[in-house]
This record gives C-alpha cells, structure tokens and sequence, in this order.
DNA sequence: GTAACTGCAAAATATTTGCATCCTT
DNA sequence: AAGGATGCAAATATTTTGCAGTTAC
C-alpha cells in the first residue's frame, strides 16, 4: 500500500492549503471538474486515514475537511477544536487547549468539538 | 402546525427514554418494527425540531439522538458535551461545564462536543 | 370536519465498489 | 513490470418527498 504522488492528490491538496480553514466536501467538488466524484472520495479518505487532513462534522451532518496545524506534526494530540460561523459557515480550526473533567473511571482518549457561533467578520456589533 | 400525540410518537419517545444515554438512529429502527422507516425519519426530526430530543453526529458520522436533562428545561443551553465509548460504542450525555476560550471578536452560541475514550465498564484496569 | 400523521413507493442524496485501464515508481 | 490510482457505471446506503388513505382532536 505505498501512497503515490499523482496530479489528483495533489490539486485536492492544494485546495485544502489554498484555505486556511476547514472546507467542506460540496466546497472542494465545487472547485474541481476534472476528477472523479468517486476519486474524490477516495483521495479525501486516503487523507484522513494517512492523517494529512481531518474530518470535521458539522451540525448539519455535512463533512469538512481541514490540513489543521497540529497534525502537521508527528504526534496528533486529537484534541480538535472548530468553530464554525452561523452566518458565513466558514469552519475554522482553534488550537485552544481545552480542560475535561470526566467522571470516574472514564478515560478519554480523542475529543472532538465544533463551536457555533459567529466568527470576528460576521459577528453582530 | 399543531402536534398530535399518536401511538408512534409515544414509542419512539418511549425508547429514547428507556435509554439514559443517547442511541444511534439504527438503534432505534432495530427496534421498531411496525413503523415506517420514513415515518421514523419524520419522528425523529420533529422531535429535534421541537427541542424534545437533540442529534449527536458521532466520529463516523453516524446519527444519535437523546432526551437530555438539560434540554428538558425551556432553556436549553446548548452546551452539550457528549461522550462515546470506542468499545461498548454506548453515546452518553454529561453535564458537565466547560469554559471555553475565543479568540478576540468571536461569539459562541453552541457547542457541541464529543469525547471519545472508554466508559467505567470498559476501560482497561 | 380538518389538518396532522402514516405507509408506500419513488425520488433525491451521499458514498462505496467492481473492473478495466492508466500511470507512477 | 507491478501495483497503486483513476474513471466509469453500478451498487449501497441514507434521507426525503409526493400522494392517498387514516387518525387525532
């Protein structure tokens, strides 16, 4: 199963760089025409299984994929944190370290939350 | 618009609670057999809709739905932290608070979070 | 009686897969 | 040359919708 470097990937990638932020699935067919739906999948997948990109969830159900700054390094602490505007549903990665307290016995291993809210552009004077 | 108690409504209604932790969608339709599936689908959503129940999208993208205490009161806070087993795969809901940090011009209305790790039952000794 | 609810089938969406072919290494 | 990657079409899975018949109020 070795990966190979192939003008697919790579395009899919660009976009992912292209936005500092998270962008959904719609958004990133959007921008392409000229590959596959079904290698599109399979590329974004290939992503989030080799831990270039994640996998966010938004409210709605609908995916987001993001190139987040703390998987860049080795060793993903997978202690992500998103916010996503009500108003323009930009999804935005946080690096904010967050404390939880979990009940006894519990052990934690991932943490996953997505904020909603209104971003510094869109949010209400 | 006016909402009307039938004898489906009370089922489904009634699995949610016989469950104090939140199920998945597939949960509740293994356990439904005289219902339509598309009717589920409506149920369900109305319930969302009218705040009687919440949707939890799990790491794979796999619907939860739970009767959370906090929802129960007219105010829901909408700090909802959830936590889900990587073995049993049981969805809880907790209650605890959580403090949050946003960077300057941001607002947070929501959020929505989900833990994942071992619960007391399975976590290793 | 009226409008909400339901079942059924079909439609709309979303995602995956088999397979033949192409391309990277 | 070998096997990963791709396109295409078809298969799956998931959720919604139109419509006619049923039921709660």
């Amino acid at each position: 199963m070795n990966r190979r470097k192939t003008p697919s990937k790579e395009k899919i990638l660009a976009i992912l760089k292209s936005q500092g932020d998270a962008i959904s699935h719609e958004t990133i067919t959007n921008q392409i025409t000229d590959i596959n739906r079904a290698t599109i999948y399979r590329i974004l997948n290939q992503f989030c299984e080799d831990g270039i990109a994640h996998r966010i969830i938004a409210e709605n159900g609908k995916q987001f994929f993001a190139l987040c700054k703390t998987c860049e390094v080795e060793e993903h602490h997978h202690n992500h944190l998103h916010f996503q505007c009500n108003t323009c549903e930009k999804v935005e990665c946080f690096e904010s370290e967050i404390n939880i307290s979990l009940p006894e016995g519990y052990a934690i291993e991932n943490f996953n939350g997505l904020i909603n809210g209104y971003c510094n552009t869109c949010a209400p004077a």
